[in-house]
RNA sequence: GGAGCGGAUCGGGCGAUCGCUGGCCGCGGUGACGCGGCGGGAGGAAAGUCCGGGCUCCGCAGGGCAGGGUGGUGGGUAACGCCCACCGGCCGUGAGGUCAGGGAAAGUGCAGCAGAAAGCAAACCGCCGUCGGGUUCGCCCGGCGGUAAGGGUGAAACGGUGAGGUAAGAGCUCACCAGCAGGCCGGGUGACCGGCCUGGCUCGGCAAACCCCACCCGGAGCAAGGCCAAGCAGGAAGGUGUCCGUUCGGCAACGAGCGGCUCGGGGCGGCCCGCCCCGGUACUCCUUUCGGGUAGGCUGCUGGAGGCCGCGGGCAACCGCGGUCGUAGAGAAAUGGUCGCCAGCCGUCCGGCUCCUCGCGGGCCGGGCGGAGACAGAACCCGGCUUACAGAUCCGCUCCAGCU
RNA sequence: UGGGGAAUGGUGUAAUGGUAGCACGACUGGCUCUGAACCAGUUAGUCUAGGUUCGAAUCCUAGUUCCCCAG
């Protein structure tokens, strides 16, 4: 039957362009067959793990996207206790279709904690700024 | 029984459990919010964004030109490029299907190659006449003229058959047929149909070539638009009468109001007309260009040309009246995950029945095993069109064969 | 979500409705002791499906793919 996980309410989620932003920015991930995984330390330094999803139009039509990010949001909602707490995380589906059945859904949960082992267990992980720091784009223009 | 045509409908069902979302009620909390309960939560195409409308803004939405669209007729509709009925052409034995289906005797233009000639007609071969020359007396060569019956080319060559006629021929003449133009009569709201008379004998194709004619169309789009919060330096550069009249205030300089003329800037989808706004000297208003900031929230946001049933009108599309139902509103974007049972589909195997053109053929029923479960996801809302689609059901009709 | 544009050999590009060219590339041969350069030849295309037309890359309709813009 079906282990009892718990909820995901959208304030355990990655919702807003600045979010997604500040994570990219971290530069920490760790890549596994149709999955990406980027992770960054929460500002706050504590609270639960939080999870946002990128799907692009590359992958496929509206149905496939869906079917990616209900498969996606329900993996993660099975094993966010499982996954280092009071950091976010971003999960890109890099291309294919979603795992199907049961069978589908417990190696997608699989590869999400092991991703996320991998990148939260580098040394240097906890600094909170970017690895890189690689100067921002100016907008100003040419000149005056 | 076989082959086929047209149309309509559905597009899995039930249950358990864990989640997401927004509505109502209750409790807690200053509040954001949290907890509990109840009842909702993708489609026939939600898709492509090809048309048409509603709605919102562009201060108002006027005329002409340009531009775009539509194109048999009559209806339906809020409107349409949609739908219905009818007319005409073409296809099919038929049920039916299909057609951007106005104008080529308003004008301009196009037709490669082939062919003598591709649109005012025209003589390459051929046929005939005549003149001259030659001759093996069959005829041959050359000049001039007549001729569209025959040849071959092409998508297309100025009507078909027969008779008369002629040197040879030809609508040159005649009869019938096809086609064109004009007139009259009858039917139909009309497209058009039927008939009669006359004419000249023939006057081609392409307008999804320019064009002409008739009718229609202002532009953008819910990321429209409105409100709040936060933030950015009350940013930079440019722009235009020192007009006239009059009233009021003032000693005056001058200021304010009204009217007129003209000028400048800007706006009304492009241009013109026309209209409107601003400007009378200004660091402050207006306006143009450049630059800077924001990426948060609320609203618009779901009840509408709505679905179903009945009655009436209409050939129909559709319309009217009455009753009844309550039916998604997300916002990086919910409507899902797992499991069980049933129904249906495909493949294969087994058993039974049945039809024969007897072939491990077709159909029906039952069972075992395995597999698949389509196309596709609301984003302001409707009416259409187009495209995609596993499978299932129903209705009407046609042709062929057999039996009664 | 809304709006706009494009598609021609492997690549970049031409073509008043009348035989689809050009350059680079690839392949083959020649020249050379070998290679490059050069010379000759070959390969291969109008995004797809219908329609208009005697004839369509071009005109019309529907679809496919890609690109760009917008709070």
């Amino acid at each position: 039957m079906t282990p009892v996980g718990q909820g995901l309410p959208r304030t355990s989620r990655l919702l807003r362009p600045a979010d997604f932003a500040r994570v990219y920015r971290r530069r920490a991930s760790a890549a596994s067959g149709p999955l990406v995984l980027y992770a960054a330390a929460r500002l706050d330094g504590d609270g639960d793990a939080r999870v946002g999803l990128s799907v692009s139009r590359r992958i496929g039509n509206a149905v496939v996207r869906n079917r990616w990010k209900r498969r996606l949001r329900e993996a993660v909602r099975m094993i966010r206790p499982r996954l280092p707490a009071a950091v976010d995380y971003i999960v890109v589906v890099r291309g294919g279709l979603p795992p199907r059945g049961a069978e589908g859904a417990r190696q997608v949960e699989a590869t999400i904690v092991q991703l996320a082992e991998r990148v939260t267990g580098r040394p240097g992980f906890a600094d909170k700024r970017p690895a890189s720091p690689s100067p921002r784009p100016r907008r100003r223009g040419a000149g005056r």
